[in-house]
DNA sequence: CGGACCGGGCTCTAGACAGCATGTC
DNA sequence: CTAGAGCCCGGTCCG
């Protein structure tokens, strides 16, 4: 391994103030108690990131990453300069922009934009520090917002997600977008340790810094037979209170003062382990705890539905345990995750969503199943990568002395084969996953679409910037480029004028739409095919046929149940519907976008999150995402048709779309309209007679206060919002729909 | 004859990014 | 090419 590693060896001091950071900077971060760099922070400063370095910065969790970026981002937006800070997710974009919030106090403007929010009140660029999402940063870029000339710094949050095949090529694109546009940037990688952080900095032209320096010293081990054994060669052995080993060592942390986070590879087992654990731990809560977890539990019930999950749920926690999944809403999340930060909830059984998500460490990491089920291999070893996310999860800052991380072995050679694999082993290397032909479809449509690159030179020239080329060459990708280009021109997304390649208008809007090209393709020709009428099932089966709407898992008796189901539709449908005794797994996959559809239509007809949850065995989380991610394609869809002049598409679309958002029938479109009334409460003001604006105009606030889930407080909203404009057609503002940010704006 | 218990076989499987602010010939 | 926990159902045994 090549690259710097800074001189110094971690036993100088090095203070803030010596830094030669401006005045105001020392003194924000001396009220935030930081006053001492971190040894990996240290480094970073020795490699040159404060006179304008690029860096890898390869370090464990808590060690430090953020603070070294942060100084470089205000110190040159005080020089005038403007910063991004790209993150994967976007619970940790919020996260981070709270947290960046504290340079507001040296007239830092800070902004957020991701997905479904944007600060409010100004255009992104005048912000001097924006957090967004690396999708987001993306189709930003395709928009070619004209502040992102003037990026100074460019901070890559957990830049090992390169590796990812999903979502690493949009990251690895955006990088060299932002070099390509703007070269003399500062860029700044953060990543978890991994093998190949060189290759990373040499691509980026960065120094790198590795260290496994962590503010608390992490004891990774094997849990058999009583014991746990540590890579230290420590030993400690674990009371057998349960048959189930990780509860004894749930048990154990617990006895000892500490928490737990259980690591399980499906909900399923996660839920059941919590259940499980809430009746053995409730013995050792003390009596004021009780209170204070039942008043959770009951704070959790009334947080949304009630639902199936949602009583278990209350139930677990009232025994002091939770579980955590994408299955829950985010406002059950958030109240997982407070009542564990705040020490009164002991232990979380999570699915992998807590590995690399929003920080929530434990003095005891248990990884109850290193294998994780995958379609195509079956059930598969987890990368160690992944293990030392979870692992680097341990040990509480100023709360734990030493964190553990402990995998579980049913016997000895199980227990050495994970103490190779994970505990003594190396993570894997970061690889590109670019030159798959879906990914090259889009990144080179938005290359010419926004104007990157006007003809195939430029396109090869630009796909040379990428980590894939400086990991494996252009050769590939100059092979298929070919069939890419023949794609988006006989789909007319491309056309050539002359030497010169140039975006047809839907080709251009498709990659504003951020649609993958197939599912525009997709859209388009079933907008145009002709149906005897216009359905519900018609139009959210097309969106479940693009490659941009996940699909559901087929279970045995889906074969007959959807079959059935989609025979009774079979003439709504946009898309030619393979044979039931054609190929098999063509009917299959179509069957999995049926039942997806068939999910949605309960949903813009009103069925209650318990029956869709019982019905389709998911959690109100997914429906949430669901929901969301087809509103986007109706959205795509409507401007789609509008594009091709589909004018007689418009009307249906545009409702359907408002009915997804609101999850209602088309006759409470109006009433859903009003702040503060969603699904439940419109169908309410409905059933009592209410059925427009005007009608809800018309009765006096008492009457209104008199409909069940609508108080004095709430009708009396209501009514203000109609004053003066009690006509139909003074339709208020559409307020934005429930997201995880509601309580946070 | 009915209920409880045991065992075998069948079923099922993690996560989560993106747009825009609307109705028409 | 790979697993394993939970649930349902059927069989058996005992009262």
């Amino acid at each position: 391994m090549f690259g710097f590693v800074g001189g110094c060896c971690g036993v100088c001091v090095v203070f803030v103030r010596d830094l030669g950071l401006p005045e105001g900077v020392v003194g924000v971060l001396g009220e935030c108690g930081v006053d001492v760099l971190f040894p990996p922070q240290v480094e970073a400063v020795g490699a040159g990131v404060l006179g304008g370095e690029s860096l890898v910065l390869a370090v464990p969790t808590a060690g430090g990453k953020t603070l070294v970026a942060e100084l470089c981002m205000v110190k040159s937006v005080l020089g005038g300069g403007r910063a991004v800070y790209l993150v994967p997710l976007r619970a940790l974009a919020v996260e981070k922009f709270e947290e960046f919030r504290r340079w507001e106090r040296l007239g830092l403007r800070v902004g957020l934009s991701i997905g479904d929010f944007d600060s409010a009140g100004s255009e992104l660029g005048g912000f001097d520090i924006l957090v967004c999402t690396n999708e987001r940063m993306d189709s930003l870029l395709r928009h070619r917002a004209d502040w992102i000339g003037g990026v100074s710094v460019v901070v890559a949050d957990e830049v090992h997600l390169i590796d990812s095949v999903d979502r690493g090529p949009t990251l690895e694109v955006v990088l060299a977008r932002l070099r390509q546009v703007n070269p003399g940037a500062q860029i700044i990688a953060l990543s978890a340790t991994i093998s190949n952080a060189d290759e990373i900095a040499g691509w980026l032209g960065a120094r790198l810094v590795v260290s496994d320096w962590r503010p608390v010293v992490l004891r990774e081990g094997v849990f058999c037979n009583g014991v746990i054994r540590f890579g230290d060669g420590g030993v400690r052995e674990v009371p057998l209170v349960d048959s189930d080993l990780s509860i004894c060592l749930a048990v154990d942390t617990v006895r000892g003062g500490g928490q737990a986070l259980i690591f399980d590879s499906t909900r399923r087992s996660a839920v059941s382990v919590a259940r499980r654990l809430s009746g053995v731990l409730s013995d050792l809560l003390g009596g004021e705890e009780r209170g204070r977890l039942r008043d959770l539990a009951r704070e959790l019930l009334g947080s949304g539905e009630v639902t199936e999950v949602s009583k278990q749920l209350a139930a677990c926690i009232r025994g002091g345990v939770a579980f955590h999944h994408a299955g829950l809403s985010y406002a059950q999340r958030r109240i997982v995750e407070e009542g564990f930060r705040g020490n009164l909830i002991k232990v979380v059984c999570a699915t992998p969503t807590l590995a690399a998500g929003v920080n929530l460490p434990a003095r005891r990491v248990i990884v109850r199943s290193y294998r994780r089920f995958d379609s195509n291999f079956g059930f598969r070893m987890i990368p160690v990568l992944e293990y030392k996310q979870m692992a680097g999860r341990a040990g509480r800052p100023k709360f734990d002395a030493v964190g553990e991380a402990v995998l579980i072995a049913k016997s000895e050679s199980e227990a050495r084969t994970l103490m190779e694999r994970y505990v003594n082993g190396c993570p894997e290397v970061v690889e590109s996953k670019l030159a798959r032909e879906s990914f090259l479809r889009t990144q080179v449509l938005a290359t010419i679409a926004s104007g990157y690159a006007s003809d195939s030179g430029g396109v090869l020239e630009f796909f040379g910037g990428t980590f894939y080329a400086y990991q494996f060459g252009s050769d590939f990708i100059e092979a298929t480029l070919g069939d890419v280009l023949r794609f988006l021109f006989s789909e007319g997304m491309v056309e050539s004028r002359g030497d010169v390649l140039v975006a047809t208008p839907f080709g251009r809007r498709v990659s504003e739409l951020y649609i993958d090209p197939m599912s525009a393709v997709k859209i388009r020709d079933g907008l145009r095919v002709e149906v005897e009428r216009r359905t519900d099932i018609g139009y959210l089966h097309l969106i479940c046929s693009t490659p941009d709407m996940p699909r559901l898992y087929l279970g045995k008796r889906d074969y007959r149940e959807l079959g059935a189901f989609a025979d009774e539709h079979m003439f709504e449908f946009r898309v030619d519907v393979p044979g039931e005794w054609g190929d098999p797994s063509e009917f299959e996959w179509f069957l999995s976008e049926v039942k997806m559809a068939y999910l949605l239509e309960r949903w813009v007809n009103e069925a209650s999150e318990d029956e869709i949850i019982s019905q389709f065995g998911v959690g109100s989380g997914d429906i949430l995402r669901f929901v969301e991610t087809a509103d986007w394609l109706l959205y795509a869809a409507y401007e789609i048709a509008k594009l091709l002049g589909l004018k007689g598409e418009l009307p249906y679309i545009g409702r359907l779309r408002r009915r997804m958002r609101y999850g209602v029938r088309e006759e409470l479109l109006e009433l859903v309209g009003l702040a503060g009334v969603g699904r439940i409460r419109a169908r309410r003001l409905y059933n009592a007679g209410l059925r427009s604006l005007r009608d809800v105009a018309s009765v006096r606030v008492e009457e209104l206060a008199r409909i069940p889930s609508i108080g004095r407080e709430l009708a009396k909203k209501i009514k203000t919002q109609l004053e003066g404009k009690a006509g139909g057609d003074a339709v208020p503002p559409v307020s934005r729909g429930q997201t995880f940010l509601s309580d946070f704006e």
